[in-house]
DNA sequence: GTCTATATAATGATAGAC
DNA sequence: GTCTATCATTATATAGAC
């Protein structure tokens, strides 16, 4: 059972991370939140000193999150290469939110990666998340030693798939690369 | 020879290039503009009404830039793989700035595909320049009828190098996946 | 064409009542 | 824990002197 200072950070916490995503970091502002829940001001900086905050609990929040995908994937699949599968496949079902919005953590670090900001290393703490995780599937593939540089290079291509198909507005590319993709490991 | 005027708009739009790209849109200020130049605050407004009007212009001079850039490489060389390597390499040549910053057209369309953005037509038609240009390469190479989709391919896959290489401030992956881009522009 | 001074709005953050 | 009211800062943009 969670307490009621719970639910109100968490519901700052996900109104945050959905603004975040669709609008950029610098141009959500405390109002955006104010205004996309029942949430007061004053009652936001209780929960969070600062913005910044507010950005390590969103962060905190993904990495959760795709630490609990990744981990139900390996309970449901005992092949690493089915794992992968479904890893590429999330591009191709997510593509609608890819298209309006662009790859969630691709394009906060791009944002955050800037300079004069403070918060590249939280950022990339997301996409650590994925590189562990695909270079474990890689490991437990074969040529245990090339596994990162595998990992790696997957990551890439569905970075560049994400960023094609948010500035055009258009999934066709990644229907295309993702069968390319598909292949790509089942010839591993 | 310019005028007076043209040499100090120019000075303008150089600063804010820069400074759109190290910083982003957004988080450049016009107190930024002024501190990088030796122009105040109400001259810049003399030559730009708003700050989109600087951020349009920004688009046209970077437009410029790569067209000429590919023109000149139209000139320096027959074969049209020798020209796609030109391109190929140049990521591996830029390199630092791409690790430090990413790359200059894929950030700013992250920026201004977002939400309550009107820019993101201004931005896509940077890509517009690189993707018709490299798909006219393709089309003189053979297959005709794929020359767009390898354009997509390519661009894809050098805007996911941008992504890797700027999150983890690294040039090790350009290595690699540069030499597989040459190689498959080779195998065409 | 260049400058100073200023208007106006929005921002992140705080103080303190309830 | 929640709220209202407000502060201090910064932003874009404008007005008008020189």
């Amino acid at each position: 059972m969670s307490t009621k200072g719970e639910r109100t950070r968490n519901e700052i916490v996900e109104a945050a991370k959905t603004l975040f995503y669709h609008k950029g970091y610098t141009n959500t502002s405390f109002s955006d939140i104010v205004d996309k829940t029942n949430i007061r001001r004053g009652n936001i900086n209780h929960y969070f000193k600062t913005k910044s905050d507010i950005l390590e609990a969103v962060i905190s929040q993904r990495i959760a999150e795709y630490k609990s995908l990744f981990s139900g994937w390996e309970i449901q699949y005992s092949d690493p290469k089915d794992r992968l599968h479904c890893f590429v496949q999330m591009v191709a079902s997510n593509s609608s939110n890819l298209i309006r919005y662009g790859c969630p953590i691709g394009t906060l670090n791009a944002e955050l990666g800037k300079e004069a900001c403070d918060f590249q290393s939280n950022a990339r703490s997301l996409f650590d998340v994925f590189i562990n995780w695909l270079t474990q599937q890689f490991k437990q593939i074969n040529k245990p030693r090339q596994a990162q540089a595998r990992a790696l290079h997957l990551l890439s291509r569905t970075e560049g798939i994400s960023v094609i198909a948010h500035v055009y507005n258009n999934s066709d590319l990644i229907t295309v690369e993702v069968k390319l993709l598909h292949k790509w490991i089942d010839e591993l």
